[in-house]
DNA sequence: GCAATATTTAGATAGTTGTCTAATTATCTG
DNA sequence: CAGATAATTAGACAACTATCTAAATATTGC
């Protein structure tokens, strides 16, 4: 895991909220885009980002471009937190 | 937990390495400053956003300011992580 | 109270980032 | 092929961030 990368993508509002709404499945550039106030050139910039961090997936299809989670580096990114702090196992007293 | 700040906190390699340094107990900020090549003023800037986005608490002891971490908050945004994706429970096959 | 030590705050600056508009690339359809 | 649609790339700019030096604040011990 790109331990840097994924943390500067995750730090960003927009980019939390593209991975949020990709979820519920595989959305088309176009149609996470409807969800932002936003012109497409910067949620390509966001696209950019969650890519290098290997955040997400493409394909395309057609002339449409297809946005999947990748799920696995979310949850590498979730273990190393868990690992960042002293003995506790699995406590949590929230 | 104040996502935006947290995340904010954790995207820099610096200010993670001082979360790491804080793993085995509590140490003043002399002492984590002189794992790393930069002045205290610059640390103290990094100890500001980490106690911003509550991962670590201080205590005044002395002349020295007792620094250690907040593992509730950590932990509480891991639990996030592991929430961000769809249905998997506790896979990982990483 | 004064000097020494530990840390933070203030102000400046270079580098990074998020956003925009305009232009480009890729695909589909008539 | 020409036009339309989907998305990215290029270039510019304002806002933010990490770092530094210098100055300020807090505490201890003589």
């Amino acid at each position: 895991m790109k331990q840097q990368e994924v943390f500067k993508a995750m730090a960003d509002p927009t980019r939390r909220a593209i991975l949020k709404r990709l979820q519920g499945g595989a959305l088309t550039a176009g149609e996470i885009g409807a969800a932002f106030d936003m012109t497409a050139a910067s949620l390509s910039h966001h696209f950019a980002v969650l890519k290098q961090a290997d955040l997400v997936r493409t394909e395309r299809r057609g002339q449409f471009i297809v946005y999947s989670l990748n799920s696995t580096v979310v949850e590498d990114l979730a273990r190393m937190l868990f690992d960042l702090f002293p003995g506790k196992p699995g406590a949590g007293d929230k």
